[in-house]
DNA sequence: AAGTTGGGCAACCGCTGGACG
DNA sequence: CCGTCCAGCGGTTGCCCAACT
């Protein structure tokens, strides 16, 4: 555990920031920009200097220097005293944005950060951090909205604490389009790609339900089913299950993935097959999320052609999301 | 009133990758 | 190609304070 590199030179202090600390860096920030953050502390100083001139001698020597690293001058600067930093609550559409582009992208806050203007990586970290351990915290739901007519087809409701315990994989690469491309009933799936996974959860394909199909088998109107498959970790089940309305949630048990996803896609047809009857039923238009929690890795090319893995069929993704 | 607990969040640490000599 | 430096990132720590006992 030492000392990160850029503080070797001198002593540097840390803990928090005092008021003075931060008044030398946003002088200094302000009237020179940043250029190489090693360099702040020491100019800084330097500026302050010059701007202290009626202080004592001592305390000038005191305060030569912003005795701290560049390291830590970047993070102030970036996380707390940037101008144009947006400060309190998270509104409700953050939120939602939150959720979407965690879905898709994971823990990669700088990037769901890139989307919030004036909130930084950190805050939303931690924002998601303790926000998910008030979720898990919660007591069980005892009223979903759909919970009834999925008990009465027989569907499993699951909650995310179900699945909190379960070894879960994280965001990985994402699945490859010819990864299923046999699935037997190409409509069940659609797999997400690389870039465009963000853009599936936000736009769910045939989720509107203005293009509604004919059933075939059923002879009934039925929302086309947009599914499409991702990894999901606990976070972002929980907060999928905690705050879409209509949630449903069906679950295929140790389904296996063969070559062509032939055995999962079968499970799935059959779940689609009580799923389509829900849906002529309910007018609700539900897409499907597949949720991996299988042993070792999954995802992209990490997925071996005949690896086996267990995995959870969720459902429902209203479009309103 | 004093001690304890837990949430919020600022800050730190270690790692990664790009730039550059 | 290799080594070094540095910015940026995500995970983690630890402090502060309010709520609770």
């Amino acid at each position: 555990m030492g000392q990160h590199s850029c503080c070797n030179q001198q002593k540097v202090k840390r803990g928090l920031w005092s008021p003075e600390e931060d008044e030398k860096l946003i002088r200094y920030i302000t009237s020179h920009g940043y250029g190489c953050w090693s360099e702040v502390p020491e100019k800084a100083g330097t500026l302050s200097l010059s701007l202290s001139l009626s202080l004592s001698l001592s305390l000038v020597r005191a305060t030569r220097w912003l005795q701290r690293c560049g390291k830590s001058c970047r993070l102030r600067w970036i996380n707390y005293l940037r101008p144009d930093i947006r400060r309190g609550r998270f509104t409700p559409e953050e939120e939602r944005l939150i959720i979407s582009l965690h879905g898709a992208v994971g823990n990669r806050w700088a990037h769901i950060a890139s989307h919030l203007p004036g909130r930084t990586d950190n805050e939303i970290k931690n924002y998601w951090n303790s926000w998910i351990k008030k979720k898990i915290r919660k007591p069980p739901a005892t009223n979903k909205p759909c919970s009834d007519q999925h008990s009465q087809l027989g569907y499993t409701v699951n909650r995310a604490d179900n699945f909190l315990n379960q070894d879960l994989v994280m965001t990985k690469p994402p699945f490859q389009d010819a990864m299923f491309s046999s699935s037997p009933n190409p409509n069940l799936f659609m797999f997400d790609t690389g870039n465009e996974r963000a853009e599936l959860f936000h736009e769910p394909v045939g989720l509107s339900s203005e293009t509604w199909v004919m059933n075939q088998e059923q002879g009934q109107a039925c929302p086309p089913v947009a599914s499409f498959m991702t990894t999901m970790d606990s976070h972002y089940l929980s907060s999928l299950v905690e705050n879409i309305e209509g949630m449903v949630t069906m679950e295929v048990q140790s389904c296996s993935v063969n070559n062509e996803g032939r055995e999962m896609g079968l499970e799935c047809l059959q779940r689609q097959e009580e799923l389509n009857e829900w849906v002529v039923e309910s007018q609700q238009c539900p897409s499907f999320l597949f949720w991996d929690h299988a042993e070792g890795s999954l995802g992209g090319d990490e997925i071996a052609p005949t690896s086996s893995n267990s995995g959870t069929i969720l459902s429902s993704y209203p479009s309103s999301l």
